[in-house]
DNA sequence: AGGAGTTTGTAAGGGTTACTCCAAAACGCC
DNA sequence: GGCGTTTTGGAGTAACCCTTACAAACTCCT
């Protein structure tokens, strides 16, 4: 009674198996946020890994498995760096660590030269439309952001510093779009003005629901 | 001293020339709504179109150049379908038209079944990394879209209505980004969840600078 | 009505790309 | 140390898709 039975007879790796199949996925991301999914060839992926065309398809079933594992290694990178319940400098529960967090987002954009936008919200614009279980799976992942930003503005509203009719659900799935829109706009227009006044209008809109102190 | 004849020694196009040039560059702006720019074939084109192979050719130099009448054609249908200046339905200078085109876009969403997207916001995440001249087009477009939403905050304002530290230009900036991001998310999650709590944030936002009557 | 220029159909070339096959090498466990 | 399994290499195939060449049909102006 393996579990993995059911899925698709995992065929056990080793270590220097997983290796490789990281380092693809790895490379594959890499890529596919730099040109896009349809932008990137499976023999790029090759060359950027340093493998064989074989051992692709030997870890992948074919360049859609691929992509699902692009997701999910951009929606833990994403997850892990941006969300809020363990984001690498502090938890997005007070207003200095969302305005923190605004600055974050600004400045990695900028570092990056303004290209790719977001690295699953991209995915799933190209997605949407032709892969549904890739789309499904972006939405999954936008799902545990989400609920990851939400749990923040959730305990700022219990310690009572936000008011009893400002809903953490609304706003946080609010500030998520909002970001999304702004890292959109900041890959067509090459610029951060958009994730700027985007951000610090709806910051300022949670912050007018704060109780003074 | 013709005019054109700097841009690109335009052929002169007849009528029937012409109409077949536009249902060219509509139907593969449909198709690339549907599908997605790498998702959709020239021959799919030309079956959607009606046309053989080689009028295509004769119309657009290449794929990329029948791309950037797409991304016009899709400029001009959004900014009067979606712009404040000549609106379908009414300026965007009141808090009513401004709830009113919240509505107009998520039961838009609704009628697309939640599919595609914006029309122009897509094509730019999808070309912005492959094609920079495509990429440049798009942030045109939503130049003009920009403007024509600042307006309308410039009109509320100008009237006396909105408070004078309420700066139109970031105002609307953030108001098309979370339009943007509402519709992005809508594609993604095929629901509009994110559109409505997003514009609504962002109209409260925008209300909470009106000067009281 | 005639003729130059525009529009359209057919057929095909050339390049890219996803994907497969088979055998050799490396690995891990007894 | 040996054997079953996993991993790797490289050549090869079939399909797809952008693009072009050429000739026939049609438009429009005078």
């Amino acid at each position: 009674m393996q579990a993995d039975e059911a899925v698709t007879a995992a065929p056990r790796l080793t270590r220097k198996g997983q290796a490789t199949r990281d380092r693809i996925a790895a490379a594959a991301a890499a890529l596919m946020f730099e040109r896009g999914v349809a932008g990137t060839s499976i023999e790029d992926v090759q060359a950027a890994a340093g493998v064989s065309p074989s051992q692709v398809y030997h870890y992948f079933k074919d360049k859609k498995s691929l992509v699902k594992a692009v997701i999910a290694f951009q929606t833990t990178q994403v997850v892990q760096a941006f969300g809020a319940v363990e984001p690498r400098y502090s938890r997005l529960d007070s207003m200095e660590a969302l305005r923190a967090w605004r600055d974050f987002a600004v400045n990695l954009e900028r570092s990056l030269n303004y290209a790719g936008g977001c690295p699953i919200g991209s995915l799933g614009s190209e997605l949407a439309e032709s892969d549904a279980e890739a789309r499904r799976e972006v939405a999954a992942g936008f799902a545990l952001w989400e609920r990851s930003v939400v749990e923040g503005l959730r305990a700022m509203r219990e310690r009572g510093e936000l008011r009893s009719d400002a809903d953490p659900r609304r706003l946080g799935l609010a500030l998520l779009t909002m970001l999304q829109g702004g890292l959109l706009l900041t890959q067509i227009r090459r610029d951060t003005a958009a994730l700027e006044a985007g951000m610090d209008a709806m910051l300022d809109h949670i912050e007018s629901h704060l109780i003074p102190a």
